[in-house]
DNA sequence: TCTGGGGTCCTTGGGCGT
DNA sequence: TCTGACGCCCAAGGACCC
């Protein structure tokens, strides 16, 4: 904790909500949700219009639908908020070297060691500077909490969120935070929540004068000592400019529950090889591999496998997970599957030997099982991904509705290639909803919708006032998909891919 | 018509070497 | 040789965050 506060929180204000109104005119000051459109997806992000109707993150797609059936669902494009993200961090990092990023659109920054604030005048005066410079930069706007810690920093960017700045002085951490929920403090859940409240604790205070012992009676020594601390507007984290990453996964929710072993061998399989590719490209090997399995009824469990040296070898890993699945009963169907690495090291020389020895154990063990692993579990992926490539369900048409309002359905944004299992609306040409194309003759517009053969374009663009709606046949030569464009500083017209300059 | 995806951290319990 | 204490590693699950 330091005397001045001069730590300072950003948190973009319903960001994927937000750059998706700033893109497409037309949804402006419009109920906006961001989400997974299949039908077990969730909300990302929904705009504050679509929060008025109880729609938040988290919450099941078809009920965000039932709450607010005017509001836009549109499914995320993580490449143009990474884009917009990088603007704005950008702006953090001319502030200060020690910028602590959490995820695209939150980050805390050291203004002291940027020598931007040492008080808090100066603090505030940064804060107020970058609301504006993130504002011109990107159109969107920001909240910015100021204080001595990170932790309190953070309650005030939340407490002056939207489009706010919240300054919480030096000596009144603990009367501020007093009356408020214990649920407004980090690490505070649904589950220790509950447990709090069932022992009577629902505020801040009252943490506080519940006394460390007790805390640490109720929900362990870590996260009592924690909870005291923090009850006390203790905390004295530093901001950490480069974390390294601790494990590498992807995991995919199915549509429908899988039964077949051969494909969710299959699954498993194509998943250990976009996991590897992942862990690959952000230049890691690592030693344990993870298998997650979430299962008919919603139970996840997970199996590993520490392996004798580090790896980013495909193979190695395709059995690893192969003999962790053996292990797992899938009767009943599963809903999930994931495939992770953890244990990570930088990417060095291959471990040879490990890697020969966890093929010799896993050959060895697939004999003793009566199995073939290797070759033939990618023969099974192909076949079991290719039986389902074309059964995916269809998308439903869309409702072509005048006004944006009407909602938007479509697979994937990002990517031209609809995943197995998601639509494919016409054979050669995909348009998923929400995404960016141009017309030969009316210029650059978005996807609305797309489905028995048509596919409706809404002609706008970030500086042009909300445009019209045109449906074309989904091969029409005259249509292509194009790159995001910039939200602030275009030049009305450009050509796909051009990115705003940082200022 | 429930409940995504990618992470981090913590706890518990067993096995094992000293 | 046996036993208990201790520390470490590993596996599994759970809570939480964005």
């Amino acid at each position: 904790m330091r005397a001045a506060p001069t730590i300072l929180h950003l948190d973009m204000d319903a960001f994927y909500a937000s750059v998706e109104q700033a893109s497409k005119p037309s949804l402006r000051g419009k109920a906006v949700i961001v989400g997974g459109l299949g039908p077990r997806g969730v909300v990302a992000t929904a705009s504050y219009e679509a929060r008025r109707f109880g729609v938040h993150s988290a919450m099941p797609m078809a009920q965000a639908r039932r709450l607010c059936p005017n509001g836009a669902c549109l499914t995320p494009r993580f490449r143009l908020y990474q884009s917009v993200s990088e603007r704005v961090m950008g702006l953090l990092r001319a502030l200060s070297p020690l910028v602590e990023p959490l995820s695209l659109d939150e980050a805390f920054v050291d203004l002291e060691a940027g020598e931007v604030a040492f008080d808090s005048t100066g603090a505030r005066a940064a804060g107020e500077r970058l609301r504006a410079d993130i504002m011109a930069a990107t159109g969107l706007s920001g909240s910015v909490g100021l204080a001595g810690s990170k932790m309190l920093a953070k309650v005030a960017s939340e407490e002056a969120k939207p489009a706010g700045l919240l300054l919480i002085e030096p000596g009144t951490e603990r009367a501020h935070l007093a009356p408020m929920s214990v649920r407004t403090l980090p690490g505070v859940g649904p589950v220790t929540g509950e447990h709090l409240r069932r022992a009577g604790i629902t505020t801040v205070g009252e943490l506080a004068e519940a006394g460390e012992d007790e805390l640490i009676r109720m929900v362990g020594r870590s996260h009592g000592l924690g909870l005291y601390r923090m009850a006390l507007g203790l905390d004295d984290r530093p901001v950490v400019a480069e974390r390294d990453a601790k494990s590498v996964s992807v995991e995919d929710t199915f549509d429908v529950d899988l039964h077949d072993r051969v494909r969710i061998r299959g699954e498993v399989q194509r998943l250990a090889d976009r996991c590897v590719g992942r862990l690959r490209s952000s230049g890691h090997s690592g030693r344990t591999i993870v298998l997650k399995v979430r299962r008919f009824d919603f139970s996840t469990l997970t199996r590993s496998e520490t392996l004798r040296g580090p790896t980013d070898d495909p193979g190695v890993v395709r059995e690893a997970a192969a003999r962790l699945l053996e292990g797992v009963d899938t009767t009943g169907g599963v809903r999930l599957l994931g495939v992770g690495v953890t244990g990570l090291a930088d990417y060095t020389q291959e471990d040879l030997f490990a890697q020969a020895e966890a093929r010799a154990e896993a050959e060895g063990a697939a004999e003793a099982a009566g199995t073939v692993a290797g070759p033939a579990a990618q023969d099974e992926e192909s076949s079991g991904g290719g039986a389902t490539d074309g059964t995916g369900t269809l998308d439903r048409a869309p409702e072509e509705s005048e006004g944006a309002e009407g909602a938007v359905r479509g697979a994937e944004g990002e990517g031209a290639v609809p995943k197995p299992g998601e639509a494919v609306i016409a054979p050669g040409r995909f348009w998923p909803a929400g995404s960016d194309v141009r017309h030969a003759v009316y210029g650059p517009g978005w996807v609305q919708g797309s489905g028995v053969g048509r596919v409706t374009v809404r002609f706008e663009q970030p500086g042009t006032p909300p445009g019209r709606v045109r449906t074309f046949k989904v091969d029409d030569p005259e249509l292509e998909s194009s790159d995001p464009l910039p939200l602030v500083g275009g030049d009305g017209g450009g050509g796909g891919g051009e990115r705003a300059r940082s200022a």
